[in-house]
DNA sequence: ACCTGAACACCGTTCAAGT
DNA sequence: ACCTGAACACCGTTCAAGT
């Protein structure tokens, strides 16, 4: 977007011949530092080629274009997401209700502590033509974290009825519309400390309307 | 994104001298039709100034840069989207909580009807470095529709105990997490039709939550 | 198999110059 | 006051050529 003069910075160490490593992840990494530091928009693929000491079309040797390697990164991220919603579940044992919230505070964090990943996971409209197929499946896989444990909710009698599927898109709009909102300066919290917390607060209301009638 | 081959198409009346109208107007809604074509990310200046059929340095009379006449055309939308807020308990008079939940139908429909906008207003952090006050106001003013609503919703002992701002949150998250979620193809709706309905039901357990016990 | 050099068709931004 | 022409420093993508 801005053209800024940058003092041709040396390269540290001139690297001739190959990467020698996995240039595939190191793009990727580097790519995650580049847009946490500037932004998605600003990213460039030359940037990242240049950071891991590398000439820009030799990403094309690993990734098809500029948006393969964000579709990368975004289905990556969906993995680690499905990971961490799982882990969430994994310290409580008793009661589904907790763990629903449980799941509900991991996606926050995983949100507020990996901007970069949600960003990219969900900024740009990457998969608009059903490009990247493994992309649109693992984010189906991490929404099925959600219907399952709605699922065991009602098998016992704690959360409403109602199909499983539409009250897990009721949990995951409240996660997802709270973590946008809060990523994209819409909704301030006082401390990173406190957006967990806060969220569980704010959204009480949905998990009270959860909880089935007794 | 994608370096596509044109065969450039000749101006099909060549201007000379001035665009003779409201050329910020005419640059502002250009854009906003090559977005809805072709995606934000694929958006260009040059490529408005074209579609208007001036030269690109011509925009920098009207905007400081991209990013201003984007933010432009956010701002522009959050005072579209508050007069369709408050157009939709127009026709509401009694019952606080018909009128709350139209106020969350008429986010799902603006954002569905005009997608363009809505992802010009929240998709890129255009406002991460505070540069745009005034849309800060208009967001501000978005919002206050909802803390309103729900202060004369409590008053009339309608809706539950709580901070005005923290209910409002909580109706923005769903409206917005819904809409997000749908406009970036992460939730999957029948028909267009039915999205707005189909949002009432999902998140019909939050409204069941916001309702005060009696 | 993996990478470089060079080229192409674009960008956003700036600025002197024209009317 | 408003716009053009020309220039600058970038992009993403392609492809022949090198090791």
């Amino acid at each position: 977007m801005t053209a800024v003069a940058v003092t041709r910075k040396p390269r540290i160490a001139k690297k001739r011949g190959y990467h020698h490593g996995d240039l595939a992840q190191a793009l990727k990494q580097a790519a995650l530092r580049l847009i946490d530091e500037r932004g998605l928009e600003a990213f460039t693929l030359r940037e990242a080629a240049r950071a891991v000491g590398v000439t820009h079309p030799a990403a094309y040797r690993h990734f098809e274009d500029k948006r393969a390697l964000l579709a990368a990164i975004a289905e990556e991220g969906f993995v680690a997401l499905t990971g961490e919603m799982t882990a969430a579940t994994d310290t409580i044992r008793g009661d589904v209700f907790e763990r629903v919230s449980a799941i509900g505070r991991s996606y926050v964090r995983f949100a507020l502590e990996r901007p970069a990943e949600f960003r990219v996971m969900f900024g740009p409209r990457l998969n608009a033509d059903g490009r990247f197929t493994a992309l649109a499946e693992v984010v189906a896989a991490a929404f099925q974290v959600l219907i399952s444990e709605i699922e065991t909710g009602q098998a016992r009698k704690v959360l409403r009825d109602g199909k499983p599927r539409d009250l897990a898109s009721a949990l995951w709009i409240s996660a997802h519309g709270y973590a946008s909102l809060v990523l994209y300066d819409k909704i301030t919290v006082r401390s990173p400390a406190r957006a967990e917390t806060y969220f569980l607060e704010l959204l009480q209301p949905l998990y009270d309307g959860l909880r089935r009638k007794r």
